[in-house]
DNA sequence: ATAAATAAAGATAAAAATATCTTTTATTAT
DNA sequence: ATAATAAAAGATATTTTTATCTTTATTTAT
């Protein structure tokens, strides 16, 4: 298990291919995105359909119709992307996920684990979802494999 | 979802449990354990099943018998039980979950990542197990709730 | 030696996450 | 208007995680 859940990992494949591939108009399908970014299509069909009704990509049915992005959402943070698929316990929770862990009863936990936290909260929120296209663009980063 | 399994929670729990519980010698039971640290208790005989078999803990069968630490294991870093239950992914695997992620051929948040994990990393083996006893038993910290 | 206590091991069940397939709805082009 | 296209929605299946129950093996005390 990593991090975030797989629903998130491609999640997150899946906005920075869409945010990558629509810059310059146009939409992109889901059996492209699901290709490009090695996933399987139904599965990350129903992902987008999520994203979707949550505002995070568009999308338009019918012929050339797919999924895209506007500059408001390609502004948007990662974090929003996270919280949107695995809540945000993941920012917020407890590492020894006791319910009702904080600074007033905290587990032996509690303070390290805040740092880490805060820093992953922070990384997220201070990194967009468009702003990845130039080196996708040059090839120096990837979205599959 | 959490940053860990909840197995990995309980089997977090557990060990400060045990190690506050036999600081002086003797053991503690599994139905002591459970219900100090609110968990399902056959649940969690599994977990120390497993963390005993990786000699995380101790333990001994029959009468006054139960778990336990030697002061070796005392010491361990917290990273040690992280990594026997849920294994080094979270220490080492790519935030989008793409297997080949690498310096070589990154991810577009390879970079950024890598300093969220390592933080992790860093603070898990900077910790060790048994160093949480003070605190618990002044009573500010806690294990259940 | 025997009985009682306790963890280990094995088997089963329930819930959640992941994955797939089918039908419906909206859009576009003809 | 009609047909083709593509996402949305609904239904089902599979896998993994979490949880529980039963039986066995080991240890201790009597």
């Amino acid at each position: 298990m990593g991090m975030f859940s797989k629903t998130c990992e491609y999640a997150l494949r899946a906005v920075f291919l869409i945010a990558h591939r629509t810059a310059d108009g146009g939409r992109v399908g889901i059996k492209d995105i699901a290709a490009s970014i090695d996933s399987p299509e139904y599965f990350l069909a129903k992902i987008l359909q999520d994203l979707s009704k949550r505002e995070i990509v568009q999308s338009v049915k019918g012929p050339n119709g797919g999924f895209y992005m506007d500059s408001k959402n390609l502004s948007r943070p990662l974090a929003d992307v996270v919280e949107a698929v695995d809540g945000n316990s993941i920012f917020t929770g407890c590492a020894l996920g006791m319910p009702e862990c904080s600074s007033n009863k905290p587990c032996p936990l509690h303070n390290n684990f805040m740092n880490v936290r805060n820093q992953l909260q922070q990384m997220l929120t201070s990194v967009s979802i468009g702003q990845f296209n130039e080196e996708l663009n040059l090839g120096i980063t990837h979205l599959k494999r």
